[in-house]
DNA sequence: GATGAATGAGCGTTCATTCAT
DNA sequence: AATGAATGAACGCTCATTCAT
């Protein structure tokens, strides 16, 4: 039975997960839940404390699932803008195939992160860390200009994450290629980290 | 009393969408909104058909909102890339400085959006042509070298959305001032447009 | 309208006190009130904010209606002695046919009184304080000897409690009859207060 | 482990039992039992057929301890009044110090009694026969006339109920101090029981 | 134009209890 | 002797909405 112990603990995440997306976390009930898995609402309670509780569960292996995918990428004998461009694809990979995970990691309204574990919260910002890194590496050999890695680490995380959400909402124009605008989107941002250096260009 | 009926509406409309920020729109019934208005919930139906159609009202007040603010910038004299930062700014201070419309007119869960009416979203997308023409602009006058405006107008889209939703929901660095994390996006943004003429930055 | 409004909030009332006698409060639900009263559970909420609302309502209804009972009683021409017995038999008379009033009064697990507003708890006070005036005044006529008649008062009041709880539950012994173990308690309860002067007072 | 195994059953009830007097019976259930004496829901039902059962066991204990405490009094050389006097101090100190067990055993709501087993019941009554015995014996010794005992003991306990469980509800007048309250509870059931030949008795 | 009354559906959650092991 | 897994029923309560006035 340890088995299917924790199986039913696995359906329910990864039916909740994939209702998600579709519904968003308010629209989807425990009794919703508990239906699509075929399990009372009841049972859900023996795995997750409580509504909050499976959503925490949720984010968490979402921000761990992000982070296994980014470290698991090979940056051997790569520069750190590359590594930055390698970092960017697969976070936007990631976002734009886990749906699911990226609505409640990023999108979810601020009120249902207020009783997030703050512990949790520092695991989280782990990814974020990997791109800033990076960021002061190159920084360090002269790629870039960027004493403050933070914020720059921060500005791309937002370009990547306004990305990610305008074409999970599908709010990208119908008559954009994803292709071109995923590939629009990381031109601009390798380009934003080196005019940090060199010849400004002159415009005006 | 035309006057006075009309203020009801006016006034439903301004307390939800002040309500909004903090609570999200699944979480402000029609009830609360009534008593904080001061009006019973029966009235609402009055103004609107159902709380869809109370929502579809405040998008729409939005984006013509936001497009009040970008058209009445003054142009005169200024280039297409100074335009744009204009634009940029004007979209950034828009977003910051009314959380509450830009939650609902971005940050909404798509399942809010299908039964938005075609004609709105076709008015939402004007604030996306403002920037668009002033690309197809720059590129005329061989300021920029993009073929394909409506592609760098989404991603520039992207990129002031996600600092901005990052910044509403309070999900920028702590240690990041908001001053700075939005002129590095700027910068981020215009050095993308930038980059696509003349010397290429030689990096590596 | 304007009766029919009162109505249900009477009916509500008068069902769920009704029904607090057999099955006490903890097993009375919103659910089942509505059904006997024949509404919906959600309009009981149109009349009380919450169960404790209703509960409230029911006490305060109580106190008053035991207040009314004793402060009917015509006292003309009669000693302090007296009128205490005639208060508590009304006392006793009210918990008796008003066995649901009285349960929720007196017998409510003291959980239930924690949010029991302080004003209306002094309200409850006034019916003891009836009491607590004619032992005053029979102490000062020097019919009985009794400083301190706050203690006492409490005591009578006991004892006329003891006796109603112990009918109400079905726990006085079943060859006693309730008359009898009604008039022993009277009897006790005053040759209490008379036994606090010396020679033993003679009455009738 | 014949004996481990009633350290459970043991452990069961008194962890229960003292649950009760903050919470009511209806307010704890199995599993908070469970949780509290670390042992799982289910295995409650090892030693109690269901909640019911497991309430009639301490109801049933009650009394019993009661009737321990009742029976050990050294009545050697004592009059039946003063020896009436013993009981009721036994019982009302029994009745305070022990409020969870006072609480099932007189305070519970008489739905929950209904099957409560007839030879338990007959069990219980055993404790006010103690005090219809001492009434039995001054009657004949002619220091009360009272010829039916049952009645007067019946008064005794619903004097010393209602005591009990005023003071345990926190419903006495704060301002009146347990101790004389007490006292003078006391003082009034002897008086009553005094009260009923001619001259007053005169005790010790 | 505005409202009070009313409701069915649904919410998150807890309950006592059973069953297989 | 003991338990983890599971559940149907019920809980207090809020929701968007309708209807008669």
């Amino acid at each position: 039975m340890a088995e299917s112990q924790n199986n039913l603990r696995r359906t329910i995440l990864d039916q909740s997960r994939s209702m998600l997306v579709d519904r968003g976390f308010d629209n989807i009930s425990m009794r919703k839940i508990a239906n699509a898995v075929g399990c009372s609402a009841t049972s859900i309670y023996l795995y997750f404390k409580n509504k909050d509780a499976l959503l925490h569960a949720l984010i968490e292996e979402g921000f761990q699932k992000l982070y296994d995918k980014l470290t698991a990428i090979d940056f051997n004998g790569l520069n750190p803008l590359k590594r930055i461009e390698l970092l960017c694809r697969g976070f936007i990979k990631f976002g734009v195939e886990n749906a699911e995970y990226y609505e409640i990691m990023f999108q979810l309204h601020p009120k249902h992160m207020e009783r997030y574990p703050v512990e949790k919260f520092r695991k989280a910002r782990r990814n974020i860390d990997l791109i800033m890194v990076e960021i002061q590496d190159g920084h360090r050999m002269g790629m870039f200009n960027i004493p403050d890695a933070k914020v720059v680490a921060n500005v791309v995380l937002a370009t990547l994450h306004g990305g990610v959400s305008l074409l999970n909402a599908g709010r990208v124009d119908s008559r954009v290629g994803h292709e071109s605008f995923i590939e629009t989107i990381l031109a601009s941002v390798l380009a934003g980290l080196k005019s940090t250096v060199h010849q400004p260009v002159r415009v005006e």
